[in-house]
RNA sequence: GUCUAGGUGGCGAAAUUGGUAGACGCGCUACCUUGAGGUGGUAGUGGGAGUUAUCCCUUGCUGGUUCAAGUCCAGUCCUAGACACCA
């Protein structure tokens, strides 16, 4: 029997060791080796590890490990997301302080993350709720005020009544609920401070193409951003010269325009109520689109509706003539101008909507005279423009009326504030006249105080502070007032990548020095549930940086990898209440860091699916873990050509695999390896490679072998093993014969052996000599190493 | 509706990118072993036929290209995610 695998004295002897040896510390930059910074999405210190940080942070780590030992200057590190509102929730609920509550969890967590034996730099830690952090936080927002990326903005916003805050668009989910409670969004008029991402929509678009993303996360950048291009036309009204702005991606329509949409939250609706003839039915029509949710807005499959604005009319620029006027809520205020031009023989709607309200309906591009036809064209019923190609009548038509082209965008302005307690205060002061300041650099950072009631109420806690308030005063004089909202917690993650660089930098945000030495992300692992949200924003605002010349780089991640999500071990999302949760700390304790750790990456393709725990599969990786512990026993002299040929394989197989995030196909090649050399036996140094090919997967168990073996270094010091291409070619490769494109057999040949050489041996083969027999070999295919197929016809 | 991924054994999945489908692991079966509670050993394990040799079928479905298709092309049906009255 062999010795037990005691993966809990291994574990702590090991951690101990690494952490007062500062193993993995990044340290200063070595210019005599490759950079490569990893970053994982930091955590919200919730107080407890679970499983899907086990999978985000654990499984990168092997990562990390391979390009150490492949004598990479790794900085890997990790810090907390500490704002936010549990932690204010949890404060209100056990009556004690957010920051007493946050900074405990981080210390408990701190532990907890330690348990999992990543290579993390902790020498670059850092958290959003340290002074020294948001002081930086705030001073850039001082800088994008000054340089107009931030701004204070009247605008329709998202209310969350279950948070009681504002939320951005991106927050909010495809059904209408808030994304942190599920509680419905309603829209309120608000003044806001913003964050002018629109200015960077394009370059946040076009910047994708240099990006090694998967195409599909690119993609979904693109969609949400929605840039169109199209042009945008004025329309005349019939009083007092009033104009109309419209946006369309088919001004070559604009003859067959036979009258226009305005928002009913459209400003000119108001602004001339008392030309409205109908102004009951229309005052009446705009309350009941003010009352309906977002998701019966948006369901296309209900009847349009929308009431005739009597008494107004507009005029088609193109051909004079006079058009009704219609508010409908199928038309948005948030998208393009607000307004539209109706052309339905062209457009589904605006031909559902005709028919409804008994419209004229003009056909000005001739397509396969169904109507209505949203193709390409030759123009009719369209003046001079007769015949012209629609594609090429766009922008002649769009000149010739006194429009222009155009892009619009579907991205809305990023609102940060926060009617809340626990997060950066917005670091802004209103003279006595209300105008805004910024709070000079010198009062930064601008703290939280600690003097208030954080009950949510809809107004913002930092209002009731007494001390802010007086602190505002005695600093820029009576009667000026501080500003009271915070910042949304996705402002403090988008550049912490930034201040892991340089987090004690009392100067700046991250030294360009330091920027140069490690930036960009080379690899970034995340969650796919960040496409839309927290990557777009922390783009934006590495572009914004870049304009003020405070960073080096206009994009901030070489590569993206999502992962996918860990299920219970029932097939369904982990909740308590359907009481599926797996506790890793449980498992940690049972059977180890290093088989949790090997059985996650195992479990299938990191990038995209998600995968249910399965207990038996984490006792399959134990049992290998086992067989490894006991591996020295099947050491020998010499080992046979066939195991060292394996093993330059596997070191090819294994280090491909995770240069490639495939995790999963790099632990079967070790498996196969120790099966064949338990049976074979192997040689000495062929078990410390053996060691070295793991030691990314189980780093305590290897470092423990490693040492027993007799080696005074830590095994994740040393060099990760070459491959040898020579010593990995098979002596003897088997090859599938095929009749007419049939298995009929295999022959053993010398991967060298050449075309006839192969032949003759298949012939040989009796199987296939049945085939062969009373026919003609017409034809022979034969690829080196795989297959030789022998087309035969009967005589 | 649009976009993006996917559909391979009882399960998680592999497949050198057009070349022996199901590697590896789980589970299961049989036998051995252990005093024993998710952790020992050996053999087997896609379906069907056959005593063996071997044969037939098999990667959602239908066609096609090819000496050869899980892989390429066309169509079609499902599943998941994102976006959605976007002008």
């Amino acid at each position: 029997m062999h010795k037990r695998f005691e993966h809990q004295a291994i574990e702590a002897k090991w951690q101990k060791e690494w952490k007062e040896s500062g193993i993995y510390d990044a340290g200063e930059r070595d210019t005599k080796k490759e950079k490569e910074y990893v970053l994982v999405e930091w955590p919200y210190p919730s107080g407890n590890l679970h499983i899907g940080h086990w999978y985000a942070f654990a499984v990168p780590d092997i990562y990390v490990r391979l390009r150490r030992m492949q004598g990479k200057q790794v900085l890997f590190p990790i810090g907390f997301d500490a704002f936010g509102l549990p932690a204010e929730n949890a404060a209100i609920k056990r009556n004690i302080n957010p920051r007493e509550w946050t900074e405990s969890n981080i210390a408990y967590m701190k532990e907890q993350l330690s348990s999992m034996g990543n290579a993390f730099s902790w020498d670059k830690t850092t958290a959003s709720i340290d002074p020294d952090y948001f002081r930086w936080t705030q001073w850039m927002f001082t800088e994008f005020f000054k340089n107009d990326i931030a701004y204070r903005g009247e605008g329709i916003v998202n209310w969350c009544p279950g948070c009681n805050t504002v939320i951005a668009n991106e927050q909010v989910l495809a059904n209408g609920a808030c994304e942190r409670c599920d509680n419905m969004i309603e829209k309120r008029k608000m003044s806001q401070w913003m964050l002018r991402i629109t200015d960077f929509a394009d370059a946040l678009t076009d910047d994708l193409a240099e990006l090694d993303w998967p195409e599909h996360i690119k993609e979904a950048q693109r969609n949400w951003i929605g840039r169109k291009s199209g042009a945008e036309i004025d329309f005349k009204l019939s009083i007092n010269d009033e104009v109309v702005k419209v946006f369309t991606t088919r001004p070559d329509t604009l003859f067959g325009v036979t009258y226009m949409v305005l928002a009913p939250e459209h400003d000119l609706v108001q602004k001339y109520k008392n030309q409205i003839l109908n102004w009951n039915e229309v005052e009446a029509y705009i309350e009941v689109s003010k009352q309906k949710v977002e998701q019966d807005r948006l369901d296309n499959t209900k009847e349009k509706t929308g009431v005739k604005l009597e008494g107004i009319l507009a005029i088609n620029p193109a051909n004079g003539e006079r058009i009704p006027v219609f508010i409908a809520d199928y038309v948005l205020i948030s998208y393009g101008t607000g307004a539209i031009m109706a052309v339905p023989a062209h457009d589904e709607r605006d031909f559902a909507f005709a028919q409804k309200f008994d419209l004229p309906i003009v056909q000005v591009v001739s397509g396969d005279d169904t109507v209505p036809y949203s193709g390409e064209g030759q123009l009719m019923n369209s003046g001079s423009l007769n015949g012209a190609a629609s594609d090429v009548a766009r922008e002649i038509i769009t000149e010739k009326v006194g429009g222009r082209m155009t892009n619009t965008y579907r991205l809305r302005d990023w609102s940060i504030g926060r009617q809340r307690y626990w997060g950066t205060p917005i670091p802004i002061v209103y003279d006595p006249e209300g105008k805004a300041h910024v709070v000079p650099e010198q009062h930064l950072p601008w703290s939280l105080p600690e003097d208030v009631d954080f009950k949510p109420t809809g107004e913002a806690p930092l209002a009731k502070s007494q001390e802010l308030k007086e602190r505002t005063e005695k600093i820029f004089g009576a009667g000026w007032t501080p500003e009271v909202e915070t910042m949304d917690t996705f402002v403090d993650s988008s550049w912490y990548f930034l201040r892991y660089l340089d987090s004690k930098n009392a100067e700046s945000l991250a030294s360009l020095a330091v920027q140069k030495d490690w930036m960009p992300v080379d690899t970034y692992f995340g969650g796919a549930e960040h496409t839309t949200m927290h990557l777009l924003y922390s783009r934006f605002w590495q572009k914004a940086l870049f304009k003020l010349g405070l960073v080096a780089d206009k994009e901030p991640y070489r590569r993206r990898v999502n992962r996918g999500l860990i299920l219970g071990p029932d097939g369904n999302k982990m909740s308590k209440s359907k009481g599926n949760v797996v506790d890793p700390d449980a498992q940690v304790k049972l059977v180890g860091a290093d088989t949790v750790k090997m059985y996650l990456a195992f479990m299938g393709p990191y990038q995209g699916a998600n995968y249910p725990w399965d207990l038996g599969g984490l006792a399959g990786l134990r049992r290998f873990l086992e067989r490894v512990n006991g591996l020295m026993e099947h050491v020998v002299e010499s080992e046979s050509k066939a195991t060292t040929t394996l093993l330059h394989k596997t070191i090819k197989k294994v280090s491909d695999d995770i240069e490639n995030y495939k995790f999963n196909t790099a632990v079967s090649a070790l498996m196969i390896l120790l099966n064949q050399v338990e049976k074979e036996g192997l040689s000495k140094n062929t078990y410390t490679v053996f060691l070295q090919l793991l030691a990314p997967f189980a780093p305590h168990l290897t470092e423990e072998l490693w040492s027993e073996a007799g080696q005074s270094d830590s095994i994740h010091a040393t060099e990760f093993p070459a491959y040898d291409a020579a010593l990995a070619k098979d002596e003897m490769v088997t090859i599938g014969v095929q009749i007419n494109g049939k298995m009929r057999g295999d022959v053993t040949v010398s991967p060298e052996a050449t075309e006839a050489e192969v032949l003759v041996l298949a012939q040989e083969n009796t199987n296939v000599a049945t085939y062969l027999e009373g026919a003609e070999v017409v034809k022979v295919i034969y690829v080196p190493g795989r297959i030789i197929n022998i087309i035969v016809q009967l005589r």
